[in-house]
DNA sequence: AGGTTATGTAATATATATTTTATATTTTGT
DNA sequence: ACAAAATATAAAATATATATTACATAACCT
């Protein structure tokens, strides 16, 4: 399922997808991909995403519907 | 770091290990070494343990001081 | 104290996340 | 419409999560 809140906690911030992989020291395209919703990140990365876009694990990844 | 919280909300609700594992679908040591804190299990994982234990994710396994 | 159950922990094997590189497509600005 | 920047997506390689098996220790019960 595709991340939405996560893209757009990202524009709100006015990063594009390649800044905040720098941020979390990862790769351009992991962060396409999670936004896209085709896999399933690790917690260490999860949260480091939140810290970077000052949100929360519930913020982005909980997903009351599962 | 230990996972204290997660091991609180197992024993609130009168699970062993195994117990989680399976309701989980994993093994009882992924579980003894999540609560351990020795390792960085996946988003699906934590979001199945969440759910397993009635809890959210920031319950469990966010950190503010990370 | 002794036996049973629960948990901690380690080594190796396997599955899967993530990187890397590359190309295609979309979006944005002029 | 055009060029440039941003994003999507794929294949192969690598790193890491998770399973499996096994054994040690700790907690619980009578």
């Amino acid at each position: 399922m595709k991340n939405i809140r996560m893209k757009v906690a990202r524009i709100e911030r006015d990063m594009k997808q390649e800044d905040l992989a720098q941020v979390v020291g990862i790769t351009r395209q992991t962060i396409g991909l999670i936004e896209a919703g085709k896999y399933n990140p690790s917690l260490k990365l999860c949260i480091a995403i939140c810290k970077a876009l000052g949100k929360t694990l519930d913020e982005l990844f909980w997903e009351e519907t599962l």
